[in-house]
DNA sequence: CAGCCCATGTACATCGATGTAAAAACTAGC
DNA sequence: GCTAGTTTTTACATCGATGTACATGGGCTG
């Protein structure tokens, strides 16, 4: 009763185990005859390939990873979607991964059963240095998404310094002056963080404002109850802004409800924007405006890019030296206004 | 320069292939000294374990799949995070997949890849039919969240009856008596729904509060758009309900919005509460009243239970007949009032 | 009808790690 | 110093599928 090999198979065919292997593996030089019986002793015992057996023998899985910093922030959570989708398409299997945002766990998904175990891994860092990715000997092939951690390495994003720069001119060309970048960083970075508030201070800077290094507000975490404290945080000492740009949509909602619990009308006292486009700040009261990367695209690409890579990884060692120079893929994003940012202005 | 074999680290270290084995997996008797040179020649050339050989062997993988219809869906993407810690927990990786809520691809994920890959799969169904499960011949041990589809599965859930009955007191308490049941259904199935819609039939008939089957609004989905566009659908053909009971959190946020739209106070006009608990419905303006399971025992709960089953199928067969009879477990929920139902009725 | 060719099918080795069984190396006891 | 009893280590077979290299047989040509 236990699960039939290719062996039984091949007994109740009264072929070769080989024989049973071609049919599987649509090999050409089969005869429709044989084909058949092996069709059918495999429908009979109820055969399926034991993909143990195949890894072991082929090198490879057909299974990607997908490293994130946390699922249940809905962003991630959508991208996981598209990459699962993705990856259908192109016959691979996605096992998702969490670092809780944890260098440790990160590396270990990189270094540790990963590697022996998917072909594969798109990996998007939070807590990983540029150090980290350095040495990738032994790392299966990666792609980044999000911004460029370390020269040498695949990625995938939008242009992150330019859709801030975006949405703040936006929101100057609203006629906002004090605009509070909530989870802005000014350090030197390499982060997706550090490259929005590049975009942030670059356009507060073409449109002749003075940048307070006091408009970043922190947050320990790109979550809403971090949004939310932030901006409760800053109102209460004194600060009042009339716009925020958020930079993610997490933040952005949790924001909206600081300001609501503060009496704070958005958007006639204060616009908010975003960044991610998530399910939630389209039905949020108010809809949240926001700057929507193309996720599909996003996953597509990184996808696709992973498997060239697998592929080029796999390849007879004559070729080995072809390695193609690491790209470095920039996906569309668009801005996308809602109630958040509407009008022109106070009235 | 190729990645290191068992076979060179026996080499290296001037011992047999199966002394490093089991020096990797921590055999008893192992010199002290064979152990540190071995360990030293595992450093010294990188060597990590190869699955593909160790899962021929031994006939298991360490991985459990979760299964879920959206990732994308607040819901599931916590699950899943809770999941993932929990089988951290226990060492077992979590290969996710997402099934779209379509019976096609739940079945595949039960019945393909996963079955020959996987130790085990948690499974959380959607649109897969109790006769889909009945023939489990061949899957791999699994177990269930959510209702009960089948009996003779394992599986783990809320008590959906009793949360939606005490939920739809709630609301009743409050001196609502014209009470919508979004994404309610009073068909015959055995699915979270009906088990919801069962318990507000119930609570409305303690009250003597006659049922209206018009009450139930039927949705396409359980997410935010379809809880708005339900609701407006409602609100324009003329209903005018005191309270919502939104099967889940998505469809009451979803709700919320269309309330809004139509200028219809919360919770002063309508009450709304949802379930699940997800983090959106704790910054939603108003907050949102919710019946919260604890999705963290849920998680530790089925793992726990798989791998118990896991292990009970790898038992050596002597024992097969051991088996135990299917469990049937119950995780605690709670009531979480917020804003949207906040007070005691219309002022 | 002999001779070739090619489509089909087969035997065997192999991927990497580990269980089995037995050999080798120790230890202790007398 | 030798034997019995342990520890430690090893050689070998094995898990299941598939690539390689070769055998087979049917069909076609001349």
């Amino acid at each position: 009763m236990a699960r039939p090999r290719i062996k039984d198979v091949a007994r109740h065919a009264g072929v070769s185990e080989k024989t049973v292997s071609n049919v599987i593996n649509d090999y050409a030089h089969v005869s429709d005859r044989t084909r058949q019986v092996v069709r059918e002793a495999i429908e009979h015992l109820g055969y399926r390939v034991n993909l143990a057996g195949r890894h072991l023998r082929r090198g490879r899985t057909g299974i990607i990873a997908l490293v994130v910093p946390e699922l249940d922030i809905p962003y991630f959570a959508e991208l996981a979607r598209h990459v699962v989708r993705a990856a259908e398409e192109r016959s691979l299997t996605v096992l998702i991964h969490q670092s809780g945002a944890d260098r440790a766990h990160e590396l270990a998904a990189l270094a540790g059963f990963g590697s022996t175990f998917v072909d594969g891994i798109i990996l998007s860092p939070l807590a990983l240095t540029a150090d980290d990715l350095r040495d990738r000997a032994g790392f299966p092939p990666t792609v980044l998404l999000g911004e460029l951690l370390e020269e040498g390495a695949d990625h995938v994003a939008i242009d992150n310094e330019g859709a801030a720069r975006e949405a703040t001119r936006h929101l100057i060309g609203l006629g906002r002056r004090t605009i509070l970048a909530v989870g802005g960083r000014d350090d030197a970075g390499l982060g997706t963080a550090q490259a929005r508030t590049r975009g942030y201070r670059a356009a507060l800077s073409e449109a002749g404002i003075a940048y307070d290094p006091a408009a970043l507000l922190p947050v320990g975490s790109f979550r809403m109850p971090d949004g939310a404290q932030a901006v409760a945080r800053a109102l209460a000492a004194g600060a009042r802004p009339d716009a925020l740009l958020c930079l993610n949509d997490q933040l952005a909602l949790g924001a909206l409800r600081a300001l609501h619990e503060h009496g704070v009308k958005v958007p006639e006292d204060v616009a908010v924007i975003g960044f991610d486009d998530v399910e939630g700040g389209r039905f949020s009261v108010p809809t949240l405006s926001t700057v929507a990367p193309d996720k599909a695209a996003v996953a597509r690409v990184a996808v696709q890019l992973l498997q060239h890579r697998i592929e080029e990884a796999t390849a007879p060692d004559g070729a080995e030296s072809e390695a193609q120079a690491p790209q470095d893929l920039v996906v569309d994003h668009r801005l996308v206004l809602r109630e958040s940012t509407e009008g022109s202005g106070r009235h």
